[in-house]
RNA sequence: GUGGUUGUAGCUCAGUUGGUUAGAGCGCCAGAUUGUGGCUCUGGAAGUCGCCGGUUCGAGUCCGGUCUUCCACCCCA
């Protein structure tokens, strides 16, 4: 085993393997298979964008968070001396790349949007899933490479929409036997709180922090809010509303009292009324609930916000989303409103590992192999294979005419159940010793019973 | 991006204050069994001790750098 360099793969990074892609592509075609039932269409955008679509999406920190692709040919062409000593290296790499790694699906959606206005037919409903990069540092269930399973429809104002999506987040996590809490807010309902502490221009700041609460305890949360450089007036502001109590109903009217005078807040509590009013006429299997603390650092929402928070594992949220009231603007078109939703495949993995929900399913599709006896007879099983294939059963020939031994314990690895043993004897009798590797038990057929024998195998 | 942490055989890990040829279990390969896997027995292969450099007569062990792993921040799926 010299290896002269051992192969690796990048940080944050992972490959696949065949029994790890089997569960993979069962959340994968569940969650496909549902969003087709509610008539979102498939769309793949490139894996790389122009950085100009990209950059300013996400904020200062996510502007730092995107791999960027350096330029074909001679890309020093445009770099002066003055760019290298330049402290400032995002100018530098402004001039040295062109193009970035996609960073979600919500950004190249919309500059899809603007593209192909003319072409679509509005509301748009879309489903798209691929993977997304992030130059993040990596840790458990945070990855530099990841997939994101997006549903949006954009085009549409109405709150039906946002009731939909909540539908087809608990149909999809039913179906994946997966207990969640589906929570919402509102941005409005933030940005009311902003207003109301004097501070609406700070809201980003406001929300980071009170998205915290759930981790850190709301003393922690003030803290933050202190540190921040808000008054002290505006955080004893801010603190009964961190002592609502009651249903959902007595919290959303006490809110109301409190932004009496802001007019986008009272529009907030009223939308999310509203959409807890549509939701309980789906009668969604999980629970759905109204959170204040809720914020979502993606800086392009405007009104409802969701997320989904698996019950029985810790670990951050397994699917987000929200509305979006002027995404396309930033392309050039505005005043087209969106809502969309994600679900983050690998932590939905990691959290039905844990849980061992998937399915039993053998990494194998084929259900016999032949063992190879030698050349001729070989070649007397490709008859008998090609037989089976016609009639869609999976089976294969071992390749090579190994010890019979060998072949079997490949079969046994392999996960296939059966072994057919056709050596001089049997090709002379037109008959098949057929091996059972669970139970050891072997019998001998007659090569014409060997469909039926299979077909009714594979019912029980 | 900040602070910490990790790396020894395919895997999980030992390896004493720096001292000969770096070990174990599991796995792998071969044979016992030339047409029968799992169990058993016998034998075997496999490691530039993450990488680069330094200190030393001597480094898996100490020091610096770097990459990687994981963790807490930041942020997020």
């Amino acid at each position: 085993m010299a290896n002269i360099n051992k192969p690796s793969i990048p940080k944050g990074t992972r490959d696949f393997s065949p029994a790890e892609m089997v569960k993979r592509n069962y959340i994968f075609d569940t969650i496909k298979t549902v969003f087709r039932k509610y008539g979102y269409l498939p769309l793949e955008t490139p894996a790389m964008e122009n950085l100009s679509t990209l950059l300013g999406k996400y904020g200062e920190e996510g502007d730092k968070l995107l791999f960027r692709i350096l330029n074909s040919g001679n890309f020093l062409q445009e770099v002066s001396p003055d760019d290298l000593k330049s402290p400032d290296a995002n100018r530098l790499s402004l001039k040295l790349c062109e193009k970035g790694l996609r960073y979600d699906l919500t950004v190249p959606f919309a500059r899809y949007v603007v593209q192909h206005q003319h072409e679509i037919a509005f509301p748009f409903k879309r489903y798209q899933i691929q993977p997304v990069w992030r130059a993040d540092r990596p840790q458990k269930g945070r990855y530099r490479e990841f997939y994101q399973c997006d549903a949006d429809v954009i085009g549409s104002n109405s709150l039906l929409n946002e009731a939909e999506l909540i539908q087809l987040i608990d149909e999809i996590f039913t179906r994946l036997s997966v207990n969640v809490k589906i929570k919402i807010n509102n941005r409005k309902i933030l940005a009311g709180l902003a207003d109301y502490v004097g501070e609406a221009a700070r809201m980003a700041d406001i929300t980071i922090a009170i998205d915290k609460l759930d981790k850190i305890g709301k003393e922690k949360v003030f803290g933050e809010l202190q540190e921040k450089g808000f008054s002290q007036s505006a955080i004893d502001k801010i603190k009964p509303l961190f002592e609502l109590k009651g249903d959902t109903d007595t919290r959303l009217n006490t809110l109301s009292n409190f932004f009496k005078g802001s007019e986008t807040g009272l529009k907030g509590i009223e939308e999310t009324r509203m959409l807890l009013h549509l939701v309980s006429k789906i009668f969604p299997k999980n629970q759905v609930e109204y959170d204040f603390a809720l914020a979502r650092g993606l800086n392009y929402y405007t009104g409802t916000i969701i997320e989904v928070q698996a019950l029985d594992v810790e670990i951050g949220s397994i699917c987000g989303g929200g509305r979006y009231d002027d995404l396309t603007g930033i392309f050039g078109l505005p005043g087209i409103s969106g809502v969309g939703i994600s679900f983050g495949a690998d932590r939905i993995y990691d959290v039905m590992n844990q849980l061992n929900l998937f399915p039993q399913e053998t990494s194998s599709s084929s259900v016999l192999l032949f063992a190879n006896f030698g050349a001729k007879e070989a070649q007397y099983c490709l008859g008998l294979l090609a037989k089976l294939r016609k009639a869609d059963i999976c089976a294969e020939l071992y390749p090579d005419s190994i010890k019979i031994g060998k072949q079997i314990a490949y079969a046994s690895e392999r996960g296939i159940p059966y072994v057919a043993l056709l050596g001089e004897n049997e090709m002379h009798a037109r008959q098949i010793t057929i091996k059972q590797l669970t139970t050891g038990e072997q019998k001998t057929i007659a090569d014409t019973d060997l469909i039926d024998f299979l077909k009714q195998v594979s019912v029980e």
